[in-house]
DNA sequence: GTCTATAGCTTGATAGAC
DNA sequence: GTCTATCAAGCTATAGAC
């Protein structure tokens, strides 16, 4: 926790929405700054590295969704919405101005374990000793539902995917 | 058709490895040369640029892709195989010692119609009324597959692809 | 068609003042 | 902690000989 500083969290935010939209590696570490409003040397004292900055950037997301997650799951009616609610938030998510691609972030190792664990935890009041089944199912689809995302047509994906979610999820 | 150019292979396959395991903006022309044991010149008299040896090698790929495919589907014994014939394919070319981010060449849009068209026409046998619906499923599902190999334990990644898939196609 | 050599630019990161 | 100014390295692409 550093103490609190403006340019730490402009950058965070700068760096957030350039790496989405263009990828890391096709934004330059002045671009970020300029946006920012920000010294070069700033950046390499809070984060080290332009690598350093990019960690900052995943964690801080991760950290995000993790919370929309939650909260979709608590204001869901009952077990097989809360089975479903990762869908709720992916919606809340894609909405919210973030930017279109921000979807890369969950390609992470950390994240998949995570989805995997929670998915199979949520799927036990549905389907019973079938839950790690329907949880590795819904594990590809919201994977497929990213991956849509990057794509034309992607302000349906999260639709269609909840679309295929359920169909697997009354299958069974 | 440039006249028989071994150098002109050479960088095909040399750019197909390293841009697939590396990225594209993270592999300099220079390793690619290297690997190739090519002149930069050369380079620059086949392609033009490196964005036109990126364009060469995503379709090769494409073509290559659209051949197993099409080979996986000749193959299988009746309707509901060959709709599921894009796992096979998939099979073969994840085990085929091709790079391990293959699939990312897979995230264009001409890909994408082509699979949509492609598996509703092979729908059609197995789900009747009900092909689009279905298709618009698998495309969820083989997409979801293709992301799931860029993370840890990918080698499992297609059959359980296949398994969502069969559920979704038992289900129908 | 292929080579060697190099131009010209952009990048990530640092030095030193305040 | 933040700034201005700058370095050293790496990149893509081209020139010119064979």
């Amino acid at each position: 926790m550093t103490p609190r500083s403006g340019a730490r969290e402009r950058l965070l935010g700068a760096a957030e929405t350039l790496f989405a939209d263009q990828g890391v590696a096709a934004t330059p570490v002045d671009q970020v700054l300029a946006r920012a409003g920000v010294a070069p040397a700033t950046l390499y004292a809070h984060f080290g590295s332009k690598a350093g900055l990019q960690a900052a950037v995943l964690d801080a997301r991760l950290a995000r969704w993790d919370a929309a997650w939650a909260a979709a799951v608590d204001a869901a009616p009952d077990d097989r919405g809360r089975l479903l609610a990762v869908f709720d938030a992916l919606d809340t998510f894609a909405r919210g101005g973030a930017p279109s691609r921000w979807c890369t972030f969950l390609a992470t190792a950390a994240d998949t374990e995570l989805l995997r664990s929670r998915l199979t935890e949520l799927a036990g009041p549905v389907a019973g000793d079938g839950a790690a089944e329907l949880a590795e199912h819904l594990l590809v689809v919201v994977s497929g539902t990213l991956a849509m995302r990057l794509r034309p047509g992607a302000d349906s994906a999260v639709a269609r995917g909840r679309a295929t979610a359920e169909a697997l999820v009354s299958s069974v």
